[in-house]
DNA sequence: TGCAACTAACTGACCGGTCAGTTATTAAAT
DNA sequence: ATTTAATAACTGACCGGTCAGTTAGTTGCA
């Protein structure tokens, strides 16, 4: 019911606010984002806002806690499937919703949130790392395990091959957003994705086995 | 301190400004960043900063540029120099550089300074893409060349090797100074570059040419 | 059906604190 | 005595949060 009238049943509020805040934060930053820009963007007065959330923080860490809750449902998922069948294919996929989620600047405006307020809210902080950071790490832990097992995967470290994933997503994200710069012949998204997967599995160097896929 | 007294040659005041004004940033973000911490970090009260800083924004743009510079030579250098001889040392040589850099806090500062509020200077960021963004492609590339010339590398995309390479050291960068969030067993700073290096040489997949390193 | 009495949702003026930037003044050095 | 470096007090704009008041919609009753 899209009454243009007064609101009956105002259930959808907090997450109109919300998506409203999630825009203006990402665009001017917490401290500069105005609760009365967030206000206008929401179709409410200031005052309204105030309504459903005590205080411009109280917005923040309910779009933390959001997004960290969604990432790491994700993460769990892949710890939970697995790939012992097809590693090489798992990881493809793992990289190539990555680089899909980062390239949509609505779905990568909460993490890029996160990752330039999260070092002045120390509990926010704490509770991605907990909830996201560790999860992921997990499941990149468990997707290397699988992929040595069957023997696809040479043995390397948990760490440096989530960095080595996730990096890359991250930079190519950040460099788009932040600066406006573009690879110059990777045009869509499935494209860089390919390009990261075929860079990451089978290295800078040439093989000297003739096959490569 | 070497004069307690009033300075009579206070040439060195912009820097000492400026290296405050960087710490603070870096902590509170430039919005909520007060002139005043700036002022007493570096010694001074806030009516002496505007002495030299017509405002709190020119010290910003004064950073970056100083950032900019200093970083747009470094690639020049690695452009100019070249690898024609040895591709693979020169590569391990920039990650091992990149990374202790983004490893020290008050190296790493500017840029990540830099990261988190180029967008909403659009004049930064486009000085940071044409200054640095833009040579280090060319230095990547000329990387790349030399080593396939050279018969040491394959052929890669240049955007996506720049985001291979940069992106791991942005990623573990963000995850130490955001999340505190660090690597389990690599601990070093060059135990991770050279982790990296391997993964990024010899990739995930394992060689059936024995030779690896 | 019409009409009070009531309530939920919302508004916008306002208050108080904060902070970028200014200025009147002081003090050291020459 | 003059100039220069610096300060401390000040101004004014801005903004988070509050609240008295308004309006839209609901309920009870005839």
């Amino acid at each position: 019911m899209s009454t243009k009238t007064r609101r009956r049943r105002p259930e959808a509020r907090p997450d109109e606010i919300l998506d409203a805040a999630l825009s203006v934060f990402v665009e001017q930053g917490f401290t500069a984002a105005r609760v009365e820009d967030i206000a206008k963007r929401a179709g409410l007065s200031k005052g309204a806002v105030y309504l459903y959330f005590p205080s411009k923080e109280a917005m923040l860490k309910a779009l933390v806690e959001q997004s960290a809750g969604a990432l790491a449902k994700a993460a769990e998922r892949l710890i939970s499937v697995g790939a012992p069948r097809d590693p090489e294919a798992a990881l493809r996929g793992v990289i190539f919703m990555m680089i899909t989620a980062m390239t949509d600047p609505d779905i990568s405006a909460a993490p890029r949130l996160v990752l330039t307020e999260a070092h002045r809210f120390p509990d926010i902080a704490a509770h991605y790392r907990d909830q996201v950071l560790e999860t992921a790490r997990r499941a990149i832990e468990t997707l290397a395990a699988d992929g040595v097992e069957a023997g696809t995967f040479r043995p390397v470290d948990a760490d440096m091959l989530m960095r080595c994933i996730g990096g890359p997503c991250l930079g190519h994200m950040m460099l788009a957003s932040a600066f406006d710069f573009h690879p110059k012949n990777l045009r869509e998204p499935v494209d860089v994705a390919d390009a990261l997967s075929d860079l990451l599995l089978h290295g800078l160097k040439p093989r000297e086995d003739a096959r490569c896929d």
